[in-house]
DNA sequence: CTGCCACTTCAAGCCAGCTTGAGGTCAAGC
DNA sequence: GCTTGACCTCAAGCTGGCTTGAAGTGGCAG
Protein backbone atom coordinates (compact mmCIF):
# COMPACT_ATOMS: atom_id res chain seq x y z
CA UNK A 1 0.00 0.00 0.00
CA UNK A 2 1.80 3.41 -1.03
CA UNK A 3 1.72 5.68 1.59
CA UNK A 4 1.05 9.91 1.80
CA UNK A 5 3.32 11.94 3.48
CA UNK A 6 1.31 14.71 5.48
CA UNK A 7 2.63 17.46 3.31
CA UNK A 8 1.37 15.43 0.18
CA UNK A 9 -1.90 14.80 2.00
CA UNK A 10 -2.16 18.27 2.85
CA UNK A 11 -1.60 19.64 -1.00
CA UNK A 12 -3.91 17.34 -1.95
CA UNK A 13 -7.14 18.02 0.18
CA UNK A 14 -6.18 21.45 0.69
CA UNK A 15 -6.38 20.70 4.18
CA UNK A 16 -2.94 22.52 6.29
CA UNK A 17 -0.86 20.02 8.47
CA UNK A 18 -1.81 21.73 11.63
CA UNK A 19 -5.36 20.55 10.96
CA UNK A 20 -4.23 17.20 9.86
CA UNK A 21 -2.76 16.42 13.45
CA UNK A 22 -5.87 18.18 15.38
CA UNK A 23 -7.90 15.88 13.34
CA UNK A 24 -5.63 13.33 14.25
CA UNK A 25 -5.48 13.75 17.85
CA UNK A 26 -9.34 14.40 18.30
CA UNK A 27 -10.10 10.67 16.30
CA UNK A 28 -11.14 11.90 13.24
CA UNK A 29 -8.38 10.52 10.99
CA UNK A 30 -5.57 8.14 11.91
CA UNK A 31 -2.33 7.78 10.28
CA UNK A 32 -0.67 4.90 8.99
CA UNK A 33 2.51 5.06 10.13
CA UNK A 34 5.69 7.74 10.08
CA UNK A 35 8.40 8.18 7.92
CA UNK A 36 11.53 8.81 10.85
CA UNK A 37 8.79 11.45 12.41
CA UNK A 38 6.65 12.28 9.29
CA UNK A 39 2.94 10.69 9.55
CA UNK A 40 2.55 9.21 6.55
CA UNK A 41 -1.35 8.07 5.71
CA UNK A 42 -3.31 5.88 3.35
CA UNK A 43 -4.40 7.23 0.05
CA UNK A 44 -8.24 7.15 1.13
CA UNK A 45 -7.21 9.32 3.55
CA UNK A 46 -8.05 12.27 1.08
CA UNK A 47 -11.31 10.95 0.12
CA UNK A 48 -11.87 10.88 3.91
CA UNK A 49 -11.08 14.55 3.86
CA UNK A 50 -13.47 15.15 1.50
CA UNK A 51 -16.40 13.32 3.50
CA UNK A 52 -15.25 15.35 6.13
CA UNK A 53 -15.53 18.46 4.50
CA UNK A 54 -18.98 17.57 3.29
CA UNK A 55 -20.07 16.90 6.94
CA UNK A 56 -18.96 20.25 7.84
CA UNK A 57 -20.70 21.93 4.86
CA UNK A 58 -24.10 19.87 6.54
CA UNK A 59 -23.67 21.76 9.39
CA UNK A 60 -21.90 18.81 11.38
CA UNK A 61 -19.78 18.76 14.01
CA UNK A 62 -16.42 17.30 13.85
CA UNK A 63 -17.89 14.97 16.99
CA UNK A 64 -20.87 13.70 14.70
CA UNK A 65 -18.75 13.25 10.95
CA UNK A 66 -16.23 10.70 13.66
CA UNK A 67 -18.98 8.60 14.51
CA UNK A 68 -20.30 8.47 10.98
CA UNK A 69 -16.43 6.12 10.42
CA UNK A 70 -15.47 2.99 10.58
CA UNK A 71 -11.87 2.99 12.64
CA UNK A 72 -10.57 1.97 9.15
CA UNK A 73 -11.97 5.32 7.82
CA UNK A 74 -14.64 3.93 5.53
CA UNK A 75 -17.92 6.22 5.64
CA UNK A 76 -20.50 3.38 8.07
CA UNK A 77 -23.49 5.43 7.61
CA UNK A 78 -26.17 3.39 9.57
CA UNK A 79 -29.51 3.99 6.88
CA UNK A 80 -31.70 4.79 8.96
CA UNK A 81 -29.52 7.39 10.14
CA UNK A 82 -28.90 8.90 7.05
CA UNK A 83 -33.15 9.41 6.27
CA UNK A 84 -32.79 11.21 9.95
CA UNK A 85 -30.04 13.33 8.68
CA UNK A 86 -31.97 14.14 5.68
CA UNK A 87 -34.87 15.34 6.84
CA UNK A 88 -32.63 17.19 9.13
CA UNK A 89 -31.24 19.11 6.36
CA UNK A 90 -34.82 19.30 4.49
CA UNK A 91 -35.72 21.41 7.13
CA UNK A 92 -32.64 23.33 7.26
CA UNK A 93 -33.12 24.06 3.62
CA UNK A 94 -36.54 25.22 4.36
CA UNK A 95 -35.74 27.74 6.67
CA UNK A 96 -32.86 28.91 4.64
CA UNK A 97 -34.87 29.42 1.87
CA UNK A 98 -37.49 30.84 3.43
CA UNK A 99 -34.70 33.76 4.82
CA UNK A 100 -33.17 34.53 1.37
CA UNK A 101 -36.88 34.49 -0.07
CA UNK A 102 -37.11 37.44 2.76
CA UNK A 103 -33.79 38.65 2.37
CA UNK A 104 -34.40 39.62 -1.45
CA UNK A 105 -37.93 40.86 -1.14
CA UNK A 106 -36.39 43.12 1.59
CA UNK A 107 -33.47 44.20 -0.67
CA UNK A 108 -36.08 45.34 -4.13
CA UNK A 109 -39.06 46.50 -1.31
CA UNK A 110 -40.12 50.21 -2.37
CA UNK A 111 -41.09 50.64 1.36
CA UNK A 112 -39.95 53.78 3.09
CA UNK A 113 -38.03 52.01 5.33
CA UNK A 114 -38.14 48.18 6.03
CA UNK A 115 -40.45 48.28 8.73
CA UNK A 116 -42.60 49.65 6.48
CA UNK A 117 -42.66 46.33 4.81
CA UNK A 118 -45.78 43.90 5.78
CA UNK A 119 -43.47 40.78 4.58
CA UNK A 120 -39.99 41.99 6.41
CA UNK A 121 -43.00 42.23 9.49
CA UNK A 122 -43.90 38.95 9.37
CA UNK A 123 -40.37 37.56 8.66
CA UNK A 124 -39.42 39.51 12.13
CA UNK A 125 -42.52 37.66 13.71
CA UNK A 126 -40.94 34.52 12.66
CA UNK A 127 -36.96 35.85 14.08
CA UNK A 128 -38.71 36.56 17.67
CA UNK A 129 -40.48 33.10 17.62
CA UNK A 130 -37.91 30.73 16.82
CA UNK A 131 -35.42 32.83 19.13
CA UNK A 132 -37.93 32.92 22.12
CA UNK A 133 -38.39 29.26 21.96
CA UNK A 134 -35.43 28.09 23.86
CA UNK A 135 -32.22 27.59 21.58
CA UNK A 136 -29.76 26.97 24.22
CA UNK B 1 -42.12 57.32 25.96
CA UNK B 2 -42.64 53.99 28.31
CA UNK B 3 -39.19 52.55 29.05
CA UNK B 4 -39.08 48.56 29.79
CA UNK B 5 -36.79 47.00 32.42
CA UNK B 6 -34.47 44.80 31.21
CA UNK B 7 -36.15 41.57 32.62
CA UNK B 8 -39.25 42.44 30.91
CA UNK B 9 -37.20 43.30 27.55
CA UNK B 10 -35.42 39.79 28.54
CA UNK B 11 -39.32 37.86 28.80
CA UNK B 12 -40.44 39.55 25.75
CA UNK B 13 -37.15 39.02 23.80
CA UNK B 14 -36.16 35.41 25.19
CA UNK B 15 -33.00 36.90 25.25
CA UNK B 16 -31.20 36.72 28.33
CA UNK B 17 -29.83 39.93 30.30
CA UNK B 18 -26.45 38.60 30.39
CA UNK B 19 -26.70 38.77 26.78
CA UNK B 20 -28.48 42.41 26.59
CA UNK B 21 -25.80 43.64 28.65
CA UNK B 22 -23.37 42.08 26.39
CA UNK B 23 -24.93 43.58 23.18
CA UNK B 24 -24.73 46.87 24.38
CA UNK B 25 -21.09 46.52 25.49
CA UNK B 26 -20.41 46.17 22.34
CA UNK B 27 -22.79 48.87 21.36
CA UNK B 28 -25.18 46.56 19.29
CA UNK B 29 -27.75 47.83 20.95
CA UNK B 30 -28.62 51.17 23.67
CA UNK B 31 -30.30 51.43 26.91
CA UNK B 32 -32.63 54.53 27.53
CA UNK B 33 -31.57 55.25 31.11
CA UNK B 34 -31.53 53.84 34.48
CA UNK B 35 -34.00 53.22 36.85
CA UNK B 36 -31.70 53.13 40.18
CA UNK B 37 -28.72 51.19 38.94
CA UNK B 38 -31.53 49.09 36.32
CA UNK B 39 -31.51 49.23 33.00
CA UNK B 40 -34.38 50.58 30.65
CA UNK B 41 -34.98 49.86 27.49
CA UNK B 42 -37.50 51.97 24.80
CA UNK B 43 -39.89 49.80 23.54
CA UNK B 44 -38.47 49.32 20.09
CA UNK B 45 -35.55 47.92 21.53
CA UNK B 46 -37.58 44.35 21.17
CA UNK B 47 -38.06 45.17 17.51
CA UNK B 48 -34.41 45.52 17.06
CA UNK B 49 -33.66 42.34 18.69
CA UNK B 50 -35.82 40.43 16.77
CA UNK B 51 -33.71 41.93 13.71
CA UNK B 52 -30.42 40.90 15.18
CA UNK B 53 -32.01 37.36 15.49
CA UNK B 54 -32.40 37.43 11.84
CA UNK B 55 -29.61 38.63 10.63
CA UNK B 56 -27.95 35.60 13.02
CA UNK B 57 -30.00 33.29 11.07
CA UNK B 58 -29.03 34.75 8.23
CA UNK B 59 -25.04 33.99 8.97
CA UNK B 60 -24.52 37.64 9.95
CA UNK B 61 -21.74 38.51 12.67
CA UNK B 62 -22.66 40.75 15.12
CA UNK B 63 -20.54 43.04 13.95
CA UNK B 64 -22.16 43.08 10.99
CA UNK B 65 -25.11 43.53 12.18
CA UNK B 66 -24.59 46.34 14.13
CA UNK B 67 -23.29 48.41 10.84
CA UNK B 68 -27.33 48.00 9.66
CA UNK B 69 -28.57 49.75 12.50
CA UNK B 70 -28.48 53.78 12.82
CA UNK B 71 -27.58 55.18 16.31
CA UNK B 72 -31.21 54.95 17.35
CA UNK B 73 -32.12 51.25 16.62
CA UNK B 74 -33.99 51.81 13.45
CA UNK B 75 -32.69 49.52 10.25
CA UNK B 76 -30.20 50.75 7.94
CA UNK B 77 -30.14 48.01 5.29
CA UNK B 78 -28.01 48.45 2.54
CA UNK B 79 -29.53 47.01 0.00
CA UNK B 80 -26.73 45.63 -2.59
CA UNK B 81 -25.30 43.83 1.02
CA UNK B 82 -28.34 42.06 1.49
CA UNK B 83 -28.00 40.79 -2.35
CA UNK B 84 -25.33 39.61 -1.42
CA UNK B 85 -26.02 38.04 1.63
CA UNK B 86 -28.96 35.79 -0.46
CA UNK B 87 -26.47 34.83 -3.14
CA UNK B 88 -24.75 33.45 -0.21
CA UNK B 89 -27.41 31.47 1.09
CA UNK B 90 -28.44 30.60 -2.31
CA UNK B 91 -25.32 28.96 -2.26
CA UNK B 92 -25.46 27.21 0.75
CA UNK B 93 -28.88 26.19 -0.29
CA UNK B 94 -27.62 24.19 -3.51
CA UNK B 95 -24.46 22.45 -1.42
CA UNK B 96 -27.19 21.51 1.20
CA UNK B 97 -29.89 20.04 -1.56
CA UNK B 98 -27.20 18.42 -3.04
CA UNK B 99 -26.13 17.03 0.28
CA UNK B 100 -29.22 16.13 0.88
CA UNK B 101 -30.26 13.98 -2.39
CA UNK B 102 -26.92 12.27 -1.97
CA UNK B 103 -27.90 11.22 1.48
CA UNK B 104 -31.57 9.64 0.28
CA UNK B 105 -29.93 8.01 -2.35
CA UNK B 106 -26.86 6.35 -0.13
CA UNK B 107 -29.73 5.64 1.68
CA UNK B 108 -31.43 3.11 -0.83
CA UNK B 109 -28.48 2.77 -2.52
CA UNK B 110 -27.99 -1.10 -3.26
CA UNK B 111 -24.28 -0.91 -3.48
CA UNK B 112 -21.93 -2.99 -0.97
CA UNK B 113 -20.33 -0.10 0.93
CA UNK B 114 -20.88 3.62 -0.22
CA UNK B 115 -18.07 3.96 -1.64
CA UNK B 116 -18.90 1.79 -4.75
CA UNK B 117 -22.07 4.06 -5.53
CA UNK B 118 -21.00 6.51 -8.18
CA UNK B 119 -23.16 9.08 -6.92
CA UNK B 120 -21.26 9.11 -3.52
CA UNK B 121 -18.31 9.37 -5.10
CA UNK B 122 -19.61 12.70 -7.75
CA UNK B 123 -20.63 13.91 -4.16
CA UNK B 124 -17.16 13.65 -2.95
CA UNK B 125 -15.57 15.14 -5.89
CA UNK B 126 -18.01 18.25 -5.31
CA UNK B 127 -16.86 18.35 -1.29
CA UNK B 128 -12.97 18.11 -2.33
CA UNK B 129 -13.31 20.67 -5.19
CA UNK B 130 -14.77 23.22 -2.67
CA UNK B 131 -12.40 22.41 0.06
CA UNK B 132 -9.23 22.80 -2.07
CA UNK B 133 -10.34 26.38 -3.09
CA UNK B 134 -9.63 28.52 -0.46
CA UNK B 135 -11.75 29.09 2.15
CA UNK B 136 -9.71 30.96 4.77
C1' DC C 1 29.41 14.51 6.64
C1' DT C 2 26.93 18.53 6.90
C1' DG C 3 23.35 21.57 6.47
C1' DC C 4 18.70 22.32 5.30
C1' DC C 5 14.04 22.43 6.17
C1' DA C 6 9.85 20.20 6.50
C1' DC C 7 8.41 17.93 9.75
C1' DT C 8 7.73 16.85 15.09
C1' DT C 9 5.67 17.85 20.17
C1' DC C 10 3.49 20.58 23.56
C1' DA C 11 1.47 24.39 25.42
C1' DA C 12 -0.61 28.42 24.68
C1' DG C 13 -3.25 31.64 22.00
C1' DC C 14 -7.22 33.31 19.24
C1' DC C 15 -12.00 34.33 17.66
C1' DA C 16 -16.93 34.79 18.40
C1' DG C 17 -20.45 34.93 21.39
C1' DC C 18 -21.76 34.49 25.37
C1' DT C 19 -22.16 32.65 30.56
C1' DT C 20 -20.70 32.43 35.29
C1' DG C 21 -19.15 33.92 39.80
C1' DA C 22 -18.03 37.00 43.45
C1' DG C 23 -19.20 40.75 45.75
C1' DG C 24 -22.13 45.01 45.79
C1' DT C 25 -26.52 48.16 45.24
C1' DC C 26 -31.08 49.64 45.67
C1' DA C 27 -36.47 50.19 44.85
C1' DA C 28 -40.33 48.06 46.51
C1' DG C 29 -43.24 45.31 49.58
C1' DC C 30 -44.22 44.11 54.31
C1' DG D 1 -37.01 50.46 58.58
C1' DC D 2 -35.76 46.05 57.02
C1' DT D 3 -35.59 42.31 53.93
C1' DT D 4 -35.72 40.58 49.46
C1' DG D 5 -34.23 39.61 45.06
C1' DA D 6 -33.43 41.20 40.72
C1' DC D 7 -30.39 43.85 39.12
C1' DC D 8 -25.31 45.84 38.91
C1' DT D 9 -19.84 45.53 37.59
C1' DC D 10 -15.77 43.31 36.40
C1' DA D 11 -13.01 39.54 35.46
C1' DA D 12 -12.62 35.12 34.19
C1' DG D 13 -14.21 31.01 31.93
C1' DC D 14 -16.19 28.21 28.16
C1' DT D 15 -16.97 25.81 23.42
C1' DG D 16 -15.37 24.70 18.81
C1' DG D 17 -12.03 24.59 15.60
C1' DC D 18 -8.18 25.53 14.77
C1' DT D 19 -3.29 28.33 14.52
C1' DT D 20 1.09 29.78 16.40
C1' DG D 21 5.53 29.59 18.70
C1' DA D 22 9.48 27.56 20.78
C1' DA D 23 12.47 24.00 20.80
C1' DG D 24 13.77 19.55 18.82
C1' DT D 25 14.50 15.69 15.01
C1' DG D 26 15.86 13.39 11.07
C1' DG D 27 15.88 12.11 5.84
C1' DC D 28 18.10 13.54 1.94
C1' DA D 29 20.78 16.67 -1.47
C1' DG D 30 25.22 18.23 -2.11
Amino acid sequence: MKLLDIGTVSERSGVPPSTLRYYEEIGLIRSAGRHGLRRQYDTPVVTQLALISLGKMAGFSLGDIRAMFARDGTPQLPRPELHLRADALDEQIRGLTRLRDALRHVADCPAETHMDCPKFRRLMDFAARTTGRRGR
